[in-house]
DNA sequence: TAAATAGTGTCTATTAGACATTATGCT
DNA sequence: AGCATAATGTCTAATAGACACTATTTA
């Protein structure tokens, strides 16, 4: 019969200081107990309706953290990646704007620079680069990047949210017909009052029907 | 303790009269005994280096075929998707040439347009969908469909690969510069002689470095 | 040499980016 | 008023598609 450990793990990505940070804490078991790691865990078939509801369940147990989006990334196997044996990891990204992060996060997480070398048990380095490449591929050519940032944003702060994932600059004008384009946004009454000594920017929200949802460009950023 | 089944699945694609088909083939063990379904079965810990492994190993005994391309799709989970009990099975797609399965495919493989309103048991119908999807979508912007055109081909004949996965015509001149630009494809010593009464076409190959990797385009087909 | 399709040149339309101008808040 | 950034208008560059023309094979 088969010996197959079958659990998920998920990597929480938030955009902290324009620079993709990851959520890890410290085993709380074995193996590699105390060591940073990606939050993961065991399926409840009594509990979970699926493995996203697993994902979700345990990123609420470990981080506090219920994220706005949720996908599932992939799933990793093999013999060799879990000391315990051949084992399944279906494993999920979630997007959180930092504000979310910041005012719900459990102590004893830790945001980490994507870009940083990280050591990490199992196959989470992997996990993760496989992770940062999934939401920058995405962002070439969708709304994903509005779930980094937050709840209402202006329109050069969702700018600064896509060109801190691409990594280089947008034309200004082309952006503006991009968002149109994907006809996602709708405008939020009132304006983003910046205190700062120039002309306030406009502030939209997701449209409502495409929560959880992705528009999508015909040609790309 | 967990008691989660776990499994994989493979969607076999392949173009048959321009259409494209998807292998299914009647199944020698209850649940749904003799219902045609996706091959698949469970992972073999003791043998299997991982998931994608025990795909190809289920592909190989049950169709016959090793697929010149094979990715993971996604993974499918729930208590109710397999009466056996809560299951994890974790999918795969395959892309093969026409030619090979027909050289290759054991008998009793059924090769299905998976435009029919098909009956399948398990979630087989959900899975094929989002296999579909995926191809479909990765179209638009890789040599992904180069897998499903034989070991060498035409010009002509891979735009009507293109063209039939996307569904509409594409223009000659842009299909053209297209595959240019993603300088995939070298061009094979000979000419394909149709044997009907016009200019044959040149033969292509993908360069061997592309070998189950995918060529990207910026801004799509 | 006529028919059929391969392959390419070139013009036009569409889309993206550069740059400039106007708008609007604050000090 | 003057500064800073938002928002938009408009010109230019790059890319995509339409169309036509040449090339090469067989009947």
């Amino acid at each position: 019969m088969q010996q197959v450990i079958c659990t998920v793990d998920v990597v929480l990505l938030t955009l902290q200081d324009d620079a993709l940070k990851v959520a890890l804490l410290n085993r709380s078991h074995e193996p590699f107990q105390g060591v940073a790691a990606l939050p993961g865990g065991y399926i409840h078939p009594q509990s979970d309706g699926d493995a996203q509801d697993a994902a979700l369940r345990v990123l609420r147990e470990k981080t506090g953290i219920t994220p706005p989006y949720l996908e599932q990334l992939a799933t990793f196997s093999g013999p060799a990646r879990d000391p315990r044996g051949w084992s399944v990891s279906i494993v999920y990204y979630a997007l959180v704007p930092a504000n979310v992060v910041a005012e719900n996060v459990h102590p004893g997480v830790k945001l980490t620079s994507v870009d940083k070398p990280l050591k990490l048990p199992f196959d989470h380095l992997e996990i993760i680069r496989a992770a940062v490449a999934r939401l920058r591929s995405k962002s070439q050519y969708s709304s994903l990047p509005c779930y980094l940032a937050g709840e209402t944003f202006t329109l050069p702060q969702l700018q600064r949210v896509y060109e801190s994932l691409m990594g280089e600059a947008i034309n200004k004008v082309s952006f503006r017909r991009k968002i149109t384009e994907m006809d996602m946004l709708e405008a939020v009454e009132g304006v983003f009052s910046s205190g700062v000594a120039h002309r306030p920017a406009q502030l939209y929200r997701l449209k409502p029907e495409i929560h959880e949802q992705l528009a999508l460009l015909a040609r790309g950023m």
